[in-house]
DNA sequence: CATAATTTGATAGACGTATGTCAAAACCTA
DNA sequence: TAGGTTTTGACATACGTCTATCAAATTATG
C-alpha cells in the first residue's frame, strides 16, 4: 500500500538507516557486505526515494541553461518567451544567447558554463566539431545535455528533442503533391541554409517523397535565403517570374514574411507550404496566402526538454519521451490565437 | 531568493504560526482582524504553499477516476492501456466502465462514486438530462469533473479535455478538397451516430468547409454506422456500387476496419480520411488504403486531464492548458509504432 | 465586576530525506 | 594481544506543512 521508506530499507537489511542511507547516496565507507543487503532490500521492497521529501530536506532549486542564436527570428523569440513562464520557486530557467550558426562561439560559451552548478543544459545543435571538448566535459561531470530542435551527435547528448525533419519534408511532399490531384506541377523549394541538418533533412525527405510518389511534378531548382526575409522575397520574385509556371512552393527555412509578401497581390497563387507558425505565417494562413504550415510546437519541446532534464536531475529512469510530433495547420485548425487574449469570457 | 514560509508570513502579518494557519487553511475561530492581517501578508511576501511539503505531511495520495464506455473499441482499449501507467506511489488512477452512450447507466454509476473521496473524475461527455444531477453534487462537493473527449453541458464540468471536433470536420474537408486539385467530385461521410456531439460538430465544419470552398465537390448521402465495422463496410460497399463514383470518404467516427476490408481489394481507390490512430487505421495508411488520419492523442489528453485535476486538487491556479491539437497523419509523418518496439537499439 | 465564551500563542509530533557528529563495534596488522 | 583502521549504529537537526493540545490572553455577556 504505502510506499516503502529507506527506514523500511535498512530495517529489512538489518543495518542502521545511517548505513542504508550510505549505500543509495554512494559516500563510501561500507563495506561490500553490507552494501549488497541494502541493495538487495532494495530491491526486495522496490524502494524508490521520495524525490519530494529529499528536496525538501535539502531545499534544492533546479537550474537549467538555455542556449539560443541570438537575433531577430521570431520563432525564438517565442521560445525565449515561453521559457520565461517556466521561472518558479523551485526551479530557475536561464536563456544565454549565441550568435548563431557559429560553432565556435557556441564551443566558447559552453566553456563558460563548466564551472557552474546545473541541473541541465539546452542547446540548439550543430554539428562541428569544436562542440566535442565542452560537450564531453558535461557528460563526464554528470551534466545533462540534451539538443533542442536541430540534433548534436549522438555520443555528445543525453537526448534529441525535436522533430523528425526527414518526416518533415516527406510530409510537406505528400501534402503539396496530393494537393496536384494528379496534374502536372512545379516546386521551388527555399532553405535557410543547406549545411543546417534541419534544413537538409527536410530538403531530403521533400525530394524523396516527390521522386517516388509524385512524378508528374518538377522539381525547381532549390534557392538558399540565409532565413532572411528579404532574400526569400526576391527569390520567390525572380522564379516566378520565369517561363515555368510555379504550382507550388515550399519554404524550409525561415523568412515567412517575404514569402508572404512576394505573394500577396497576386492573382492566382500556388500552392504554399511553410515551417513555423509565426504571426506573419499565421496571418498568411488566414488570408489564403499560405495553405499548410508544419509547426513543430515549440511549446512541447520545451516541456519535453525540462521534464528530461529534471528526470536525469533526480536519478529517475528516463521517462518514455513521446516523439515529438509537429503539428500541421491548414487555416481550419489554427489554435486561438494568445496574443489577442482569451475570446471566450 | 527563497520563497516565504508561512512562517514568514504569520511574522510579518505579527501573529503566531496557529492563527496564520488557521486562517490559510480557513478553520475558522480568527477574528476578522487577523484574518486581514494575515491575508495582506500572504499577498505582500506572494506567499504560495510548498504543495510538497504539505503533501509529505500528510502522506497524502491522490485519486482520480476515469469512467470510460466499455467495449472492444479499439480507442478507449488504448486509453485503457496508458492509465494503467500512471499509477504510482503518489497517485492512483481508477478506470471504470459503463456501457456506451447511456445517460442512465452513465449517471447511476457517478451517483455510486459520491460518497467517495476523490481529488477528480474524468468522463467522456454525454448531452443528457439524467447527468445533472450527479454533477452538480459533485461540483457543490468541490470534486473536480472534466469531460473528456466529448464535452458536457458547460456549467457542470470543470474543464473540457478533447480536440475542437468542427475545426477537425473542417481540416478533413480542407485536405481532401484541396487533394482534388480542382477537378470534380462527389464525397461519402460516414458518421457512428448522428446524436453523438463529436459526430455531429465534425460533420458540420466538413460540410460548411466543402460548401464555402469547394463547389467542385458534392457530399453524398451521409451513413450512419454506430461506430461498428461490419455496417461502414457494408455501407461503403453499396455506395461504391452505385452510379456515381466516389471520388473521396470520410469517415468521422470508428469502424476503420470494415471501411479497410471494404477498399482493399480496389484498383482505383477514393481518397480516405479517417479519425484516430488504431492499429487497423496505421496499417491501412502504411499501405496506402488511406491517405489522411485526424488523431486527438489521448496521451496528450490524459496528460491535459491529470495535470488540470491535480492543479485544481492543489488549489494552484489553473493552468493554461494548451489547446488539445489533433495530429494529422499521412503516411509519412507515423511515429514510430510503440507496438514493435524499440528499434533503435 | 465576575463569569463565560472566544481568540490567540506556544509547542510538539509527524511525514521522508540529507547530512553531520560521535562513540561503539568489528576488523586488520604487527 | 595491543594498537590502529575501518565500519557501523544511534542520534540530532533541518526542510515546510498539517494537526492537535493546552494554557494564556482577549473579548463579550450578564
Amino acid at each position: 500500500m504505502k510506499s516503502p521508506t529507506l527506514t523500511d530499507v535498512a530495517r529489512h537489511a538489518g543495518v542502521s538507516y545511517a548505513t542504508a542511507d550510505r549505500v543509495v547516496n554512494n559516500r563510501g565507507r561500507v563495506s561490500a557486505k553490507s552494501a549488497d543487503k541494502v541493495r538487495a532490500a532494495v530491491g526486495a521492497l522496490r524502494y524508490v526515494r521520495n524525490v519530494a521529501a529529499a528536496n525538501l530536506s535539502q531545499g534544492r532549486r533546479y537550474r537549467y541553461v538555455f542556449v539560443l542564436p541570438e537575433g531577430p527570428n521570431a520563432f525564438f523569440q517565442n521560445i525565449r518567451a515561453l521559457l520565461r513562464g517556466y521561472n518558479s520557486a523551485t526551479q530557475e530557467v536561464e536563456v544565454h544567447d549565441v550568435s548563431a550558426f557559429d560553432a565556435q562561439s557556441l564551443s566558447q560559451h559552453l566553456l563558460g558554463l563548466a564551472g557552474r552548478q546545473l541541473d541541465g543544459i539546452a542547446v540548439v545543435g550543430l554539428d562541428a566539431a569544436p562542440l566535442a571538448e565542452p560537450l564531453n566535459a558535461f557528460r563526464d561531470a554528470g551534466t545533462p545535455v540534451v539538443a533542442l530542435i536541430s540534433d548534436l551527435p549522438v555520443a555528445q547528448r543525453a537526448a534529441y528533442i525535436g522533430i523528425d525533419n526527414v518526416a518533415a519534408g516527406r510530409t510537406a511532399a505528400r501534402l503539396l503533391g496530393q494537393a496536384h490531384g494528379g496534374q502536372n506541377g512545379a516546386v521551388h523549394v527555399i532553405v535557410g541554409n543547406l549545411a543546417a541538418r534541419d534544413h537538409h533533412d527536410r530538403l531530403a525527405g521533400f525530394h524523396a517523397v516527390l521522386e517516388s510518389d509524385f512524378p508528374n511534378l518538377t522539381l525547381l531548382p532549390v534557392t538558399q535565403s540565409g532565413d532572411c526575409g528579404g532574400h526569400v522575397e526576391a527569390q520567390v520574385r525572380e522564379v516566378m517570374g520565369g517561363n515555368t509556371e510555379v504550382s507550388a512552393i515550399y519554404n524550409a527555412g525561415a523568412g515567412n514574411s517575404g514569402l508572404s509578401r512576394a505573394l500577396k497581390e497576386r492573382a492566382h497563387r500556388p500552392l504554399v507550404l511553410a515551417h513555423e507558425l509565426t504571426p506573419h505565417a499565421r496571418t498568411a494562413l488566414e488570408t489564403g496566402v499560405f495553405d499548410y504550415i508544419i509547426d513543430q510546437r515549440p511549446d512541447a519541446e520545451i516541456d519535453a526538454a525540462l521534464t528530461l532534464m529534471r528526470a536525469i536531475a533526480d536519478g529517475m529512469p528516463t521517462p518514455r519521451t513521446p516523439a515529438i510530433l509537429p503539428a500541421i495547420y491548414v487555416r481550419d485548425n489554427l489554435p486561438p490565437d494568445p496574443e489577442k487574449g482569451c475570446t471566450l469570457l
